[in-house]
DNA sequence: AATGAATGAGGATTCATTCAT
DNA sequence: TATGAATGAATCCTCATTCAT
């Protein structure tokens, strides 16, 4: 019962995921996630308050999901380049061995949701969760530790991550090929661009 | 009357532009487009073969004329590190001195239409125009003196290039100040990912 | 079990009531009468064939219960004048006590229920029940009496009642202001449209 | 160029005007409404904001052009009783022989529609038209020439003019027959129903 | 008998594109 | 050549009704 109703309900996430990821926003209207996921359109009205509210759920699962992927076994106590080393590792992988969810984020990202997302973020002074502790912890300790160069925060992301956000991009689109020794190339070229 | 045709012509492009820019594909309807613009709707299909081609239209004019500001003074015989400081420097203050170019061409390499166009660009062999010429050459030259890692071309565009469109997407939003000092030091730092 | 049964269709002719005398019938969904009732969507159709019969149901009862407080006490015995004011005060006093009833009377009334209750009605030559007849009687005694003006019966009834109702309709709304003297000089108005 | 243009308005009112008198707000779906104005579904929308601003507009015009007919050659210089006469009796004339118009606007006044379009009237202190204007007048001249009741204004109103839509409804769905005789027998009814 | 998830036809609205003037 | 009214397919969403549990 609580089975079935949860099975339809990631029936229609799924769908949207793989049909915005392909086609973008344009390409997916009620009528065709609805038929992808194999459910009626009304369904999709039980599940989510409207359009909206499904992909913003959608993209909050997903960011949920990434983080912990990219974050386990991370250990606060591990010299500052290991952990920088171990977080973007696995945020390249995650997004190449990801392409749907990438694609999906990249989408959102840019669209009228994510600058909605993005200023609603900006404003949240305190709501700061752990994932992003994580990667502003980094930041701070390399800051004090005098291990990173002098520029404020989100250059430094930019810096640290931006990078890897265009590669994954060009991979997925078959731009480039890469395994594990050209990840490890790649996050060597990050930690260049941030050290000091 | 060539004169006026040209202004015409114009008037759309730039109505597409600022609309888009600030509101999205979504909040720039033709009918919009050509009020903004003070010319009838019909008039739009004089111009353009349709909304596509519009679009398309206003997103290589604006690559080009990007592109010429951006190479301007480039010399060649400069050694290659200058070389690379003037392309980037120019190319982030472009982006952030145009912020509406800036957030049409984002809009667009994220939409439909930019997947098109990068799925084209992937296929198009011989399609290398003279700017990315100059990019490419950065690259050969690199390679050749040993002066830049060991990645194949897309990546050492990623490396070198993507910090600097994420380090603008922020300032266009304000989440970050850029004064010609901290661009010279971000220009460093892709510097850094880039060099051996 | 019969009384809790009872009980059941008692909520749902209820919500529907508070619902669409409030809302309208736009505003009476049946998912939201059932939700008002306590009751699942699917007992509303285990009591009420569809939700056309549930509002015709509705009204039929309302109809009635109304008829049967207004006409208590009720003595054809007394002089036509006084039966008439007794008729009419109650009338007007069950209105305006009973504001939700009667403003989904109203709706119903105006809305294709209506329009279909009236014709069926029009067209139902013996169906007069017993309500109806103290009315009839009404106009068959002033009538053969010569107390009544000379106009037919559903010129009467709208000279006798149709000003109530607009009364009782401003009452709801707060147009005006009714006491018992006020009531009275009211039905003695009507006297007046009808009387010779 | 102009007469098209005022004609496909007309067209659209027309039909929205004949199939909601007919079928009530629930039986003119704004496709229908297009269908028998010969027009495309869109075009309703080049004419009027939504289809909640085409019922309001179709409702002023008919209550404008109402008024105008039923006011005609009012005179302000004749006695009260004569002057009574006259608008009452137009009005009476008006609805029976605009049934399509009675019956929208009825339908209109019941509807939320009109709920909200009471409630405006009521608030808009200064807001008194022309038209209400001679309806005022026929009451303060009554009150202060001790012609009629002392009743307020809302319950003169009622007493005045609520007989003669209900005999209006009653005729429109056939239920009497109205000549010119029967006419002012009614009205002569309703001055009983006001005068002292 | 009761439940409420599932269904999908139906409704309002938008907008790229056409074409008569 | 310029205009903008007209078009109607496409989109999001609602809600009466059904039916498996």
């Amino acid at each position: 019962m609580e089975k079935k109703k949860r099975d339809k309900r990631e029936a229609i996430l799924r769908a949207a995921l793989e049909l915005i990821a392909e086609h973008g926003f344009h390409g997916a209207p009620t009528a065709m996630i609805a038929a992808k996921a194999n459910v009626a359109i009304g369904s999709i009205y039980r599940y989510f308050e409207n359009k909206d509210a499904l992909i913003i759920t959608l993209h909050n699962e997903i960011e949920c999901a990434a983080m912990k992927i990219i974050t386990v076994d991370y250990d606060r106590g591990k010299p500052l380049k290991e952990r920088f080393f171990h977080v973007a590792r696995r945020m390249l992988k995650y997004m190449i061995e990801h392409p749907l969810e990438f694609r999906f984020v990249e989408q959102f990202f840019y669209s009228p949701y994510g600058i909605a997302f993005r200023r609603d973020k900006f404003f949240a002074d305190t709501a700061i969760d752990n994932d992003e502790d994580i990667l502003k912890g980094l930041y701070d300790d390399g800051r004090s530790q005098q291990i990173i160069k002098d520029f404020e925060l989100s250059v430094f992301f930019s810096l640290a991550f931006g990078i890897l956000f265009n590669i994954a991009r060009d991979n997925v689109v078959g731009f480039n090929k890469l395994d594990d020794i050209v990840i490890d190339k790649i996050v060597g070229a990050c930690w260049d661009a941030i050290k000091l």
